[in-house]
RNA sequence: GCGAUCGUAGCUCAGUCGGUUAGAGCGCCGGUUUGUGGUACCGGAGGUCGUGGGUUCGAACCCCAUCGGUCGCCCCA
């Protein structure tokens, strides 16, 4: 026999989630499925992959994104299909071919794997899990309140608040916004010297993006950079107002970020996001904003609408670094301390299990380890059956006083017939 | 795509003037001791030192390349 071939590695940007990590992973969708239901958020299951175009057009064919940032390939048929690197655009997009404009406006929540064909680093890999929610067919900014309002009571039931702040701003109507944009380019293009190297560049292609460059050399210029206030429509500034009140209404606090901005140009209105100082580099825990001219980009009539997304890896980084246990305790541990026991010990798991309690039974390895085994296992209540000297023995110790069912375990543990 | 940094046992890591047969702790497996107690002791399995070249009498250690991890830049839909 010839040695096996070398066991194959993992994709990079993959990650095998495991114990502690998983267990906060589960808690944090379990918590989201939880409070959207709340607000009546109805669930979809979409595909997760579709034809490129889909995405292709949603992203407004910008070139690093669309180009080099996607999971494309050809199928069989010679289609271009993409594993979704988001899940607004196919949303969108089923909005439209699935009849869903009969249920507008309509609230929906997903969750599940994305991709994107990037470098790997803190809490960013090339398949990530998002939960997500949208509001589709909604032009009112009680919307926008709505799904911030909830995605707030998300991060506290998760117990993740403390250190998390909401960052708003408004990109206006499309005029607003346009008009906003030029002023931009006016004021960067006479500095454009002055600026990065890397800012010259989104000077042309993403001017917008130079407010939030991290380089000293461009903060220098945005401080003094035009406004979005001083462009804002009477409407927009209306639509606005009425988010803000919103949230103060709702006891939300936010934070005002002026250099909170959107690169594509369906994004109207309200951006947002859940920032916070402890992840690194990625500091966005749930981002979203309004985007009232996507459906139209896809084909569909128009359309607003307004959603966001939050990384469940993020999230249940800051579970984990929080310190909320998620991993369930083991209540009852049996060790079936001789051979001649272990039919009996599992049995005697089935019952526990069956009465609810969370169990674990010990009857492997040496016989004489078994106890050390089971009490290492840090249960509530440590359960032994053995033989001495011919004759069977059983004994029950509860080793947490503190725990509640510990009355219960015992009637079980007596009724359970024992020789 | 760019940069920094790391890669020795299942895990955490020792191991640089380059010098026998590469180590510890934990974990795992077995044995002995103890015998309502969970302790102590003994032993065992497990490594092509990420991979491939090079320098050298000799490389885990020095050089080059490559792969992978981590963090950051770009990008962020």
């Amino acid at each position: 026999m010839s040695k096996p071939d070398k066991t194959p590695q993992a994709i990079r940007g993959t990650q095998d989630i495991f114990g502690v990590e998983a267990e906060a992973f589960a808690h944090v969708v379990e918590t989201f499925e939880r409070v959207r239901h709340l607000y009546r958020f109805r669930r979809v299951e979409m595909p997760v992959f579709e034809k490129t175009a889909v995405f292709s057009r949603s992203l407004g064919e910008t070139t690093d994104v669309v180009s080099k940032e996607m999971y494309s390939f050809e199928d069989r048929g010679g289609e271009s299909l993409t594993l979704r690197p988001e899940f607004t655009a196919g949303i969108a997009r089923a909005f439209l071919t699935g009849g869903w404009q009969q249920h507008a406006p309509l609230k929906v929540a997903t969750h599940g794997p994305l991709f994107r064909y990037e470098r790997p680093q803190k809490g960013r890999y090339r398949q990530f899990h998002q939960i997500d929610a949208e509001i589709i067919g909604a032009s009112e900014p009680q919307a926008d309140i709505e799904l911030l309002v909830m995605a707030d009571q998300i991060l506290n039931e998760l117990g993740i608040a403390d250190g998390v702040t909401l960052q708003l701003n408004t990109l206006g109507d499309a005029e607003s916004r346009e008009a906003w944009r030029a002023a931009l380019v006016e004021y960067f293009s006479a500095h454009r010297s002055d600026l990065s190297e890397d800012s010259q560049d989104r000077l042309d292609r993403n001017p917008l993006r130079i407010l939030d460059s991290k380089d000293p050399r461009d903060r220098a210029f945005t401080a003094e950079a035009p406004k979005i206030d001083d462009f804002l429509s009477g409407e927009a500034q209306d639509f606005f107002s009425k988010v803000t009140e919103g949230l103060d209404a709702a006891g939300v606090a936010w934070t005002r970020m002026e250099s909170l901005v959107r690169g594509l140009d369906y994004y109207r209105h309200t951006a947002f996001e859940f920032v916070t100082d402890r992840l690194g580099a990625q500091g966005t825990v749930l981002g979203g904003g309004r985007y009232d001219g996507l459906i139209e980009a896809l084909g569909g009539p128009h359309t607003p609408a307004v959603g966001w997304a939050a990384g469940i890896e993020r999230l249940a980084m800051l579970v984990n670094d929080a310190g909320i246990g998620v991993e369930q305790r083991l209540e009852i541990a049996i060790a079936a301390e001789n051979p001649d026991r272990e039919a009996e010990a599992g049995a005697l798991a089935t019952a526990m299990r069956r009465a609810g309690f969370a169990t674990e039974l010990f009857a492997t390895g040496s016989p004489r380890k078994r106890y050390d085994k089971a009490k290492k296992a840090e249960p509530a209540v440590l359960i032994s059956l053995d033989v001495r000297e011919g004759v069977p023995t059983h004994s029950s110790s509860l080793l947490d006083e503190n725990f509640g069912r510990a009355d219960e375990a015992a009637r079980v543990f007596d009724s359970y017939k024992l020789t």
